[in-house]
DNA sequence: ATGAAAGCGCTAACAT
DNA sequence: ATGTTAGCGCTTTCAT
C-alpha cells in the first residue's frame, strides 16, 4: 500500500497539516522543516491521493467529452483540441463515445453515467434539441454543433446555415447548376443537417435555381462509405450532377472515391465541396475544398463556457449561444485552376 | 448543493447504511423500506458522490491512456476501440496527449501528472526503452508498440520486424528493385522506427540486393506533409525509385499526394506500401496497399493485462510481451490489376 | 433487516 | 510557524 500524508507527517515528526502546507505551498514553511518534510516524502514516494483530494474539494478537476465517436478524423481532431485547451486549465478530459445513440446521451446528460466530473461537453447526435433542453442537467453542460435548445444550456457552434449557403454558392459561382447535395439525415433531428440543407437551399434559390429532392441525397451515417453510396446513386440518375456540396468531409472523400471509380473527373465533370477542413481533405487527389470552421475556438469557448459555470456558480448568466467562424479554403477539387492550395498551403514550394 | 446519502437517510426515516443498502443492491432490504428509500432518491434527485466512493473504495475505475495526438488516424482508431472496451469493464479513459514530449511522457510514468487512475497505457514516442524500464512506477502500465522494455512492463505490439519485412517482400515480389523506404527516426529511439527499418532491410537482402542509405529517407515527424516532404526528396533524386514503404499510412498518403503532384503513376511508376490500415487509406486514389495490425486486440488484450494487474496485485506474474496479429492487405497502390481491395471490401458491390 | 459508528486521505478552521 | 481536529460522502464491520 502507498504512504499517506499521515506517514510522511510521523516519519518527518511533524503534523499532518504542515505536509500539506507543504505539499501545496499553502502556507509559510521554516526552510528546515520544508526540507525535512520534503525527504520524508521523496524516501516514502509520497504522492497525494486524488480522490481525497477531489472529495475534500468537493470538484474532480474532470470534464467529460462526449461525442458520436472518437474515429472520426473531425472529433478527433476536436478532441485532440479539447485535450490540450483543458489541460491548460488543469483539467482532465474523460472520453465518452455514444455512437450516436439517444440512450446513452441521455444517460451522460442526466449524470447517470457514473462517471465523476464537473462538467460536460456534448455533440449530441440523437437526441433533438427539445429533449436536450427538457433534461434535468445535475452540472454545466455546453453543446456542440447543436442547434440551440432553446437557451437553457450554453452552446458553441459554427453559423450552419450561413456556411453551407457559402459553400453552394461557391459552386453556383463557378458555374454549376446542377448542385446535388449528400448528407440529409431525415431520422435525425439534431439540427446540423437540417440547417446545412437550409443553407443549399436558400443559395440555390437566390441563384434562381428550385431546389429538387431529385438532387438532395440522405445518407446513414457520415461515414466515407456513405458518401461513396450517395454518389454512386447520383450518378446511376438520369441526370448527373456537375457539382456536390457533402455534409462533412468524410462523406465528400467517400464521394471522390467513388467520382473516381466510375470515371468522373474532379472537378472537370463535378466540382465537389466538403465540410470539416479535416487533415485528409488537405493531402486527397485532387485536394479538397471544404468550409472550414475554427476548431480551436469551437474547444477555447467551450471550455471557457464551462469554466464560468463550474467557478461562478453564483452569477448565472442566461444560456449562451456563441457562433464560431468559419471560412471557405477553395482547393482543386472546385478549382481547376493552378492546382495550388490557394487559402492555406501545408506544404513547402518546390 | 446538491443531496448526500444522509439526506436520502434522514428523508426516508432510515439509516445510511439501508439506503447505501438499496444504492447498491449489496443486502437484503425489505421492499416496504427499499420503496420508502427510492422515493426518497427521486424527490431529491440524489446521486451518489463518485469522488466519496473512490476514497472509500481506494480506486477510481479510471484508466489514463497517454498517446503522441489525438487526431492522428491511428491513435484516433485506436483511442476509440480503447474506449468502448474500457467501458464493457466499467472503466473510464481519461486521456491525455504527450505531443512526443519526453517530460509529458515521464510525467505520467512516474504518476507526477495530477491525475487519479489505476493504470496507465502508454504509447511512448520520446522516452527510450531504458529509461522507461528505469520509471519508478506507482501503478500498473501497460506500453503500445514499444520495444520490449526489458521485462520491466506489460507491452502490447505487432511484430514490426516482421510485418516490415511482409510489405517490403511483397513490393519485391512485384518485381520492384528500388525498393525506397519513407519513416526513418534517426532522432528516435523508441524502437518503432527501427524495426520496420531493419524488417524492410532484411527483407531487401534475403532478395539479394543491398540496402543502402540513399533509399532509406528520415522524416521529422509522422504525419502527412512529412511523407510528401521525403517523398519529393527522392524524386529530386538522381534515379527514381519504383517503389517505396512508408512506416505509417499518414506517411504513405503524403507520399502519395506529391506523387501526384508530380506526375508519377501509382502504382504503374511506382508501388506504395503503407501501415496501420487507416480508414483514409481505403478511399485514397489510388486505394492503399497496407499493413494492418488488429487493433481490437491490441486494444482488448492491453485492458486485459491492465485488469489482471490492478485486480490481482498479489500473484504478479513477470511482463508480458504479447504480440499482436498484423496481415498485409494489398489494394490498388501495389495492385495495377483489377482495382478491387482484395482482402477487404468495405462498399457494396456495384 | 436495519442501526451505529469507524475510517478512507485530505484540507482548513481554530488553536497556540 | 506549526499542532489539533472536524468533516467531505461513502461503505462496511459490528451489533441488535
Amino acid at each position: 500500500m502507498s504512504s499517506s500524508l499521515k506517514d510522511v507527517a510521523a516519519r518527518a515528526g511533524v503534523s499532518a497539516r504542515t505536509v500539506s502546507n507543504v505539499v501545496n505551498g499553502s502556507a509559510r514553511v521554516s526552510a528546515q522543516t520544508r526540507q525535512r518534510v520534503q525527504e520524508a516524502i521523496d524516501e516514502l514516494g509520497y504522492r497525494p491521493n486524488l480522490a481525497a483530494r477531489n472529495l475534500r474539494a468537493g470538484r474532480t478537476g474532470v470534464i467529460g467529452l462526449a461525442i458520436p465517436e472518437l474515429h472520426s478524423p473531425y472529433f478527433g481532431e476536436l478532441a485532440g483540441l479539447l485535450v490540450d485547451a483543458a489541460r491548460r486549465r488543469s483539467w482532465t478530459v474523460v472520453i465518452d463515445q455514444t455512437h450516436g445513440d439517444a440512450e446513452a446521451e441521455r444517460r451522460l446528460l442526466t449524470g447517470d453515467s457514473g462517471r465523476a466530473m464537473d462538467g460536460l461537453i456534448i455533440s449530441p447526435w440523437a437526441l433533438e434539441a427539445q429533449e436536450v433542453a427538457s433534461t434535468a442537467r445535475p452540472l454545466p453542460v455546453v453543446l456542440l454543433g447543436e442547434r440551440s435548445p432553446q437557451g437553457l444550456a450554453d452552446r458553441v457552434a459554427v453559423d450552419n446555415v450561413a456556411a453551407a449557403d457559402d459553400a453552394t454558392s461557391h459552386l453556383l459561382a463557378l458555374g454549376r447548376r446542377r448542385v446535388a447535395a449528400i448528407g440529409l439525415q431525415p431520422h435525425l433531428h439534431n439540427g446540423t443537417a437540417e440547417q446545412r440543407a437550409e443553407g443549399y437551399r436558400r443559395a440555390l434559390r437566390r441563384a434562381g435555381i428550385t431546389p429538387s429532392p431529385r438532387w438532395e441525397r440522405p445518407v446513414a451515417s457520415l461515414h466515407r462509405q456513405d458518401g461513396a453510396r450517395a454518389m454512386a446513386e447520383l450518378l446511376d440518375g438520369e441526370s448527373r450532377p456537375d457539382a456536390v456540396f457533402a455534409f462533412t468531409d468524410e462523406l465528400a472523400l467517400g464521394a471522390l472515391h467513388m467520382a473516381h471509380t466510375r470515371g468522373v473527373r474532379v472537378p472537370e465533370d463535378l466540382a465537389l465541396v466538403g465540410f470539416d477542413d479535416i487533415e485528409d481533405g488537405r493531402f486527397s487527389h485532387p485536394t479538397l475544398t471544404t468550409v472550414s470552421p475554427d476548431k480551436g475556438q469551437i474547444a477555447e469557448r467551450a471550455l471557457q463556457c464551462l469554466a464560468d459555470r463550474i467557478y461562478s456558480p453564483e452569477n448565472q448568466v442566461p444560456a449562451l449561444d456563441l457562433t464560431v467562424p468559419h471560412r471557405l479554403v477553395v482547393r482543386d477539387s472546385t478549382d481547376p485552376g493552378t492546382g495550388a492550395d490557394r487559402s492555406a498551403s501545408h506544404l513547402p514550394t518546390g
